[in-house]
DNA sequence: TTTCTTTTTAAGGATTTTTTCAGAACGGCG
DNA sequence: CGCCGTTCTGAAAAAATCCTTAAAAAGAAA
């Protein structure tokens, strides 16, 4: 479920984004109305949440414009004023929804909620690889009932395996794509968290283990 | 499955990034075309997403030089215009789709897996000869039903006599090839890795035999 | 702050690969 | 046949690689 916020004011931005990441929506952020524009037309957003008053174009016409090129995504507006007026206006130009500043996380959360649940079930993306499910948004391993909580590395390293069940993955490419490439870490790092994950499968008695080939890298096997 | 993005929106190129992360893709970004073709020359890429409309070069023009210099690799051209006279041009410069923004994430998706798809699933490629195939991500080593993993070593011998299977190859080529030129191992070291390979290719129960031939070198042979 | 989780670092032990070496086996030739 | 250089192979030593654990450090959350 991805969302756009639009919001010039960064940190109340970024605290609004904690608290949908927190539910599992993926969010991006724009700071000017020209940009959410941009965004929303190119980005299947399941949800715009766009501030009235921002620089170079204000939300209300950001998204008269967005609805006359036919982006139907739901909007809910948010405003520092409770006008009669301007929940007139907001609503008239298109949106969804209105919610005045400041306002409580719950009510964010059943406001979004609403809207975001009428455009159908929530999706969780996830990877699946033999017996396992691998939750992308957030990063539990599941294998028959049981499931467990992957730390952010953890949860990078197995996304890389079972998305690519068939290959063979370097120690390097690891430490590139989970550290970094400018990073110091050593082969000690990739091994002391396969480790902890082999320790995770081995909890949830699933048929998939990693198998380490000396000198290559490291792959998923199914056993039987 | 590695991807390259060229798009000078950065956040709109975080955003499609994002988009194929979630997929298990790796993305590489860059933000304008001079950038898009020195990353496309020096990484092998097995995708291009290049914008049309970047700083320095556009994406038309990193199409053609790429073409020219004779990278093959898929590429997927975004543009915001809808133009007959852009997708005529972007497909005559050598694009393989053509996708006008905006776009929704299912799309692209959709069409990215098209273009990987093409250049196989995942890459396992592999070496046979007679009834031997070797995994060359993996070095395993399989016959029939039965698969013997190879050492490093063992690997890079078994892969110089399958790609060269009528060839005689001496020892000197082999100290060469797997121990490197500098190294101080002498015949006997290929030796006992002959007898290694010869040790698991009787295992496998393959028609396969390495034939030394005295002073010269060894070469595969197939019984019958 | 304090507490909890994640990540890094370090070290010893376990495993696998590679090297070394010695004796046996082989092949060509007088 | 016996000789001699070459190749084979088993076993053990050495080296490299990998695993696991624990504790310290860093980071996030309360």
């Amino acid at each position: 479920m991805n969302i756009l916020i639009a919001e010039d004011e960064v940190s109340l931005a970024n605290a609004i984004k904690r608290i949908l990441e927190q539910q599992g929506y993926f969010v991006d952020e724009v700071n000017d109305g020209l940009s959410a524009i941009d965004y929303a037309k190119t980005v299947g957003y399941d949800l715009l949440i766009l501030d009235v008053m921002m620089p170079k174009l204000d939300g209300f016409e950001v998204v008269r414009i967005l609805r006359k090129d036919g982006v139907n995504t739901p909007i809910l507006m948010l405003t520092a004023k409770t006008t009669v007026r301007d929940k007139v206006t907001g609503l008239n130009s298109g949106a969804d929804d209105y919610m005045t500043k400041p306002f409580d996380p719950e009510e964010l959360l059943a406001r979004v909620g609403a809207l975001t649940r009428r455009t159908g079930e929530v999706i969780v993306d996830s990877v699946k690889f033999a017996d396992l499910s691998l939750d992308t948004a957030s990063a539990e391993l599941t294998c028959g009932g049981e499931t467990v909580q992957l730390s952010r590395k953890e949860f990078e390293i197995m996304r890389i395996f079972m998305s690519n069940p068939k290959m063979t993955v370097t120690k390097d490419r690891l430490l590139d794509s989970v550290w970094g490439s400018d990073s110091d870490a050593t082969d000690n790092n990739v091994e002391v968290y396969i480790s902890f994950i082999r320790k995770k499968l081995k909890y949830l008695n699933s048929r998939v283990s990693i198998k380490n080939i000396q000198k290559i890298g490291y792959r998923p096997e199914v056993a039987e």
